[in-house]
DNA sequence: ATAATTGCAAATTTTTTGCAGGTTC
DNA sequence: GAACCTGCAAAAAATTTGCAATTAT
């Protein structure tokens, strides 16, 4: 588990136990809602309040610490900044998955950063699909 | 201007005014949050209610006849289904703009079809950044 | 010690719902 | 004329705000 306290203080925000505890849940479970770190969170902390997360959230965003990755027809979750990779979202349950950039994407995007009229910062590809489980699922 | 009485009728639904008129200030736009539409849209039919964009913004993404574009710290957009496309989304102003995929981007999109593990139906690349007006604008 | 942060409660904003009246096919 | 659709008003859900009490450094 990362030393969270050290990241924040490094990022100037004080380590109180609510911060951490909120980057714990969303590394363990790797994509959540507002609700589902909520959820999780008021189980080990239960006076943890919904303000107080959706003020760490802003902040945490604006630090660099967490990356909110927006879904259609679902609510947006947030995981850690990390180094680039694609999302694969399942539109039945929506949960989400990591995936690698494959070398084509360095590439797509190196090539678009050369493009005089938009200052490019960061780049998000989003996989819709049906996942492994939901699959089975609609079989039976 | 496309004949969106006929899409609809296509699709099964009425063909009203008001969802006549939602799809034309869209197109018109190319992009627009819920409040966009429903600025745009009261200036031609004042009486046009919030609860009917809403309703028929669902329907006509479930027909397939817009797509949202959700957004990383912005409301969500939409904009008419259309053949696949990238988006640059301005940070700033909270613009989009269109852009035809690069060779690459269906490159990547077969590679990741092969995926046993998940089935893939739809892409989203959206690449965020700040677009020339925003830029002129931090210069000065 | 002090400046930042929390949690509550209230306010605001966004979205959904039910239904009576009106419209499309 | 039947089924569908709209617009209202009310309800529900999501997010933001202000502030007194608490906590981290």
């Amino acid at each position: 588990m990362r030393d969270f306290a050290v990241l924040l203080k490094e990022n100037g925000l004080k380590a109180t136990f609510q911060r951490v505890n909120i980057l714990e849940v969303i590394e363990k479970h790797g994509h959540m809602s507002v609700e589902d770190i909520y959820e999780e969170v008021t189980k080990v902390h239960p006076s943890l309040s919904l303000a107080t997360i959706y003020k760490n959230i802003i902040l945490m965003q604006e630090n660099a610490i967490l990356t909110e990755v927006p879904i259609a027809g679902k609510k947006s979750k947030y995981e850690l900044a990390k180094a680039d990779h694609m999302h694969f979202i399942c539109t039945e349950c929506g949960t989400v998955e990591d995936k690698m950039c494959l070398d084509q994407t360095d590439v797509i995007f190196h090539q678009l950063s050369e493009e005089k009229h938009f200052k490019l910062k960061q780049r998000q590809v989003n996989l819709y699909g049906i996942c492994e489980k939901c699959q089975i699922k609609e079989a039976s």
